[in-house]
DNA sequence: GGGATGACAATTT
DNA sequence: AAAATTGCCATCC
């Protein structure tokens, strides 16, 4: 079997299913990829994402809401754009946060809103 | 094999 | 919400 580096196919597939104007963390991105708790790993995957990249990586944020990235001037003009409210370079993760379970329709725990 | 780094997460203060 | 602390995992030197 070789090496067994991981992919960043199954991280890709799922950030191209984020849709516009919802935002994901690294832990649960990691996660749905199929590499739960590697984090980490799907934040060194998008760093190393080139410039013209087609996929979303601007909603991609982490636990916190934050935008950590070395773009994340950029990714607030975005977000913005979507209809995701930036504020001081961070989002209300816990309103736009996207799940695929929200995708089926199906309403989880308490609303905060 | 060891140490430092990084687009992180969870907990506590 | 923010800052500090600890834990985790992959990569680079």
């Amino acid at each position: 079997m070789a090496t067994p580096t991981l992919n960043p196919e199954p991280l890709l597939t799922v950030l191209a299913q984020v849709p516009s104007g919802s935002v994901i963390a690294f832990g649960e991105l990691a996660h749905m990829a199929g590499y739960p708790g590697k984090a980490r790993w799907a934040g060194r995957v998008l760093s190393q994402l080139p410039g013209g990249t087609a996929l979303p990586w601007h909603r991609v944020v982490n636990a916190s809401g934050v935008l950590t990235c070395p773009r994340a001037d950029v990714a607030a003009k975005r977000l913005e754009r979507e209809g995701v409210r930036v504020q001081n370079g961070r989002v209300a993760i816990r309103k736009y946060r996207w799940s695929p379970g929200l995708v089926a329709g199906i309403v989880t725990g308490p609303e905060q809103e």
